[in-house]
DNA sequence: TTGTATGCGTTATCAA
DNA sequence: TTGATAACGCATACAA
């Protein structure tokens, strides 16, 4: 079958190209009736516009880039799955919003200030996650300076992102290990990162500090235990601090994924959870409510997320206003940390 | 900062814009020292081609579109979990080949005949499951009368589709059933589809009618239990099959989600897995090995798969030869069927 | 409200 | 090995 132009609806229909591209696009500045000529023409040919010759002709390409932080060296699972209903509300909402999207994992060797911009193939770029902030910082610098539109997800740093979008990770650390104080836990270990690499989870680890405090508990460095995002990891360490000697009655751990390695850990050991330690992460990963016991943690709205992704980036390439947005965290009890039960 | 176009390099250069344009495509009809100066005049603008204008005016745009069976229903969890790692590995691999990909949900509404390749925006579509061909079907048909090049993972249509690729799913839900039966089970429930219109979930039933058998146990109709993709389902239905009264000491769950959802709903009854029943699910999703009990299940290589797929899309759009493929799903004994424990 | 003419930044064809 | 020149299919300034 034959590709048709606008050139040949223009043909058929007895009127110029330059209306049938009015017509197509919307343009209040043709008659209705020849419009509905050509759109009745159009969709007996199939016909669509060549996205490419109207990407070239006009300033806007109506296109945000997606790239995704990922762990290239775990083939088996590169994507961190907090991101995938997330990644499915911006499909969603994007498409919905008139945007197409293009997506790809975050390669360090890439040069995103002209891969996207320069070459013409997104107006923006939403980046989901990122590693280690620092080692990219002037990765996005260059993209300033090149001026492409760009949000990042998570990650709180104003003094180089034109907006920064992400749950209110401080408050989401305090209100999870103030509830841990309030079961009576007085030895609440933080699980995660805390460096200024890792913005999104130093705060989560500065709101642990303050409710630590707010509840009179004094902090502890050797509950401070240092991983990242494995599962593994989470294991690990939790068994490095038994067998120091660490003694210690709730987690809060700063992801679900490392949760899940505390639970596994300590349910090894024949820790029961949540009689002898209560355990909270952070995500609300699909997976919590099917673990058992089944995790209690701080809920991230991913749907909300999305919307607020797509549309602080629409205005970032519209020229419209932008200011940062931090969505609150929400806690959600389960069996692992005691008190209810069976809660979802 | 001012995008560079190929004129700017060819007047620094002092070369003509068609030299620039073929240095850059790496042409070898250009020679070493010119070549040199272009490129590192390139670099140092940071040059990159426009990709509109380069697709509007070639033949191949080298773009795939991957469109992901959703479930719009459900915005907290559209895609299902099965998919994040081959969507990581395609957008990896895709990218090493040289290919953009652009992602979408499938829409019930869309054209895909029109919307990628008369819209010029993908040379192929990689369909990632589909919840019920049947349904799709006409849409499929347009898509082969258009011309445009797709492959489909997990259906198994060859009257339909010019090329399908999935796990050996017959075999796959043989060698399951087949385990259970060798540990001495014999009243094993099957639990999903089994109708022409889901022909992954199909093959999976029919494997496990032929490894019953081959077992010598007999089909009990009682013991084939109708349900979807939805952990919510697998409780439910295991719990209809426990009020009714049908005893059973074995599940095999022709997805993990399904599966999650009998262990959940054995776990509410007290039942214990695997003393009183074994389950074995389908895919091996990562959370399987931090279940407890730890789920069984066949493994579905998602890393071959998304090299399979974009390999024979690749194939398709360059008129080369292509052959269904069937990879071989794996059987990965954990805690749920009893025999090893805390392998994995 | 419509048509004419031009150009977006490439790749491809031809001739040199 | 290179340069001039013609498309690619559309959007838009301008004229009518």
């Amino acid at each position: 079958m034959k590709r048709p132009t606008s050139l040949d609806i223009a043909a058929i229909t007895g009127v110029s190209q330059a209306t049938v591209s009015r017509a197509l696009s919307h343009s209040p500045l043709v008659n209705d009736e020849t419009r509905e000529r050509i759109l009745s023409v159009a969709k007996q040919l199939h016909y669509k516009v060549d996205s490419n010759a109207r990407k070239l002709r006009s300033k806007k390409i109506h296109t945000m880039a997606v790239l995704i932080s990922a762990d290239l060296d775990n083939p088996q699972n590169p994507i961190n799955p907090f991101f995938l209903p997330m990644i499915g509300s911006i499909l969603q909402y994007a498409g919905e919003k008139g945007y197409d999207i293009i997506t790809s994992l975050q390669q360090p060797s890439d040069d995103w200030g002209t891969d996207y911009g320069f070459s013409r193939r997104a107006d923006g770029i939403i980046f989901l996650g990122c590693k280690d902030f620092e080692s990219y910082t002037h990765k996005f610098e260059y993209l300033n300076e090149v001026g492409d539109p760009w949000v990042v997800w998570g990650v709180n740093r104003p003094d180089c992102a034109r907006l920064c979008i992400g749950s209110d990770n401080e408050d989401g650390g305090f209100k999870a290990t103030a509830h841990l104080a309030r079961l009576g836990r007085k030895r609440i270990a933080y699980f995660g990162k805390s460096s200024k690499e890792h913005p999104e989870f130093r705060e989560r680890y500065e709101g642990y500090r303050r409710a630590l405090q707010a509840a009179g508990l004094e902090y502890d460095p050797r509950l401070h235990r240092d991983c990242f995002l494995e599962r593994e990891e989470g294991m690990n360490e939790v068994g490095r601090m038994i067998e120091e000697g660490v003694e210690f009655d709730a987690v809060f751990a700063s992801c679900d994924l490392l949760a899940m390695g505390v639970l596994q850990g300590l349910n090894r050991r024949g820790i029961r959870v949540p009689q002898d330690v209560s355990v909270v992460g952070f995500d609300d990963l699909w997976v919590c409510s099917s673990l058992s016991p089944s995790l209690s943690t701080m809920r991230q709205d991913t749907e909300a997320a999305a919307r607020v992704l797509v549309d602080g980036l629409s205005n970032l390439i519209e020229n419209e206003d932008v200011r940062d947005i931090r969505l609150p965290a929400q806690l959600v009890v389960r069996e692992s940390c005691g008190g209810l039960s069976r809660m979802n």
